[in-house]
DNA sequence: GTTGCGACTTTGACTAATCAAAATCAACAA
DNA sequence: TTGTTGATTTTGATTAGTCAAAGTCGCAAC
């Protein structure tokens, strides 16, 4: 059984090769994202190196191996899940639900998990748009269709809200307030880079303004 | 925050505490329920009593402080409503919950837990009987009624089932599969003290005997 | 080329939790 | 009293994970 910081190393390597060059993570990012000095990421990585979990090139990076990946998953696909849960089964809020999920991922067993996922329904995504990885395998390619980040739309275009790219509770309670949730269909009433700032319409008609970097967590799907 | 280690120790000195001579636990006792060696034991005894969570008598024994109860008690309630939840929730099996328990209790927080409670109705009992600690303050006194140890009835009586006091999975098999389920009403048959044997019926008058040891970890109450 | 700077690695030290094994104590029997 | 015994405590060592601070490296700018 990898221990509880193993697994959170693990997840962050998976979560940071999935937007890094090369997908090589570097020590100093993967210190950042686990609240640790460079030093303790280091020799870290070195023992989860020898334990066969990722590949480690001093002064380069370091990438899962497949093995490692494997268990990354896992971490990913509990996270995921117990999102989901926390959201629908026990109603909880979106904006709390990932700090939970955080500490409950590591104490869920095979037992409890496929419980989990068939009272779900056995879901593809979590509340923020992730895709939740299948028990077996790799995930798919990419979730569904290609995304393009909100803050890329053209005055005019019409787009379905698909990924909150933040975990922020302060940020996820601003979305959920304003209907930024997966699903809702928005229309791009202005995109003024000069002005750094965005503003979209909802079905109802409300509008909202929202600066280049808010608009930039937000994934959609044209259409 | 106490570590999972400090939380489990004064959970196992809890439950010791319940059903030891003057409610203090022996080192040794100690030690086998949290399965270290005695050393060990000594040494965390030694660092609770000084964070002020239990007053420790060195060859004599341990006990909670007022602040070690609280805590203790919040680690009981947390494991026993999570129990409840694995259970009629996710509808997992009775005798394979207590293992799953023993690792959420640490990683359900004070934003999770009340929204179980509220998901069960406030329930007052876990699936083996055990009465779950309030939320705030003490525990009422006894569960509810006075309840007596099967063994100790006799033939004739007509008693309920009120609580399985034993957590082994094929222990919790058997009775499920016999219907030695909290609630269920039976009638004493026979109880041979000599045989070490004891037979009782349940209402579809299927009858069933059990060695002394397994009627004495069940608890009934009479009526 | 050399120099500097920033990122990375190494070293030494610390804490929490554990075990093995030696030392100690309390209590009972002779 | 004096042993003896079994439980308990102490001592010394180990492992996982961490930090501070010193040392090293690579590369871009000059």
């Amino acid at each position: 059984m990898p221990s509880v910081t193993v697994e959170d190393y693990l997840k962050q390597i998976y979560l940071e090769q999935q937007s890094a060059p090369g997908g090589l993570v570097s020590m100093g990012r993967l210190a950042e994202v686990m609240h640790v000095v460079p030093g303790t990421a280091t020799a870290m990585v070195k023992s989860l190196a020898e334990s066969g979990l990722v590949s480690y090139e001093p002064r380069s990076g370091v990438r899962l191996s497949r093995g490692g990946e494997r268990l990354a998953l896992g971490v990913v696909r509990r996270h995921r899940l117990v999102e989901l849960f926390l959201v629908r089964t026990l109603g909880m809020d979106w904006s709390e639900v990932h700090d939970e999920a955080e500490r409950l991922e590591h104490a869920i067993s095979d037992k409890v998990l496929p419980a989990i996922d068939r009272t779900l329904g056995y879901p593809q995504f979590d509340p923020h748009g992730d895709p939740i990885p299948p028990a077996h395998g790799r995930p798919a390619a990419t979730s569904a269709g290609a995304l393009v980040s909100l803050s890329d739309c053209r005055a005019g275009d019409q787009v379905r809200v698909s990924r909150i790219m933040d975990q922020d509770a302060a940020f996820l309670q601003f979305a959920d307030r304003h209907g930024l949730t997966p699903g809702t269909t928005l229309t791009v009433d202005a995109n003024d880079t000069v002005a750094d700032a965005l503003t979209v319409r909802d079905g109802d008609g409300r509008s909202l303004t929202l600066g280049a970097s808010a608009a930039g967590k937000i994934q959609v799907e044209p259409g």
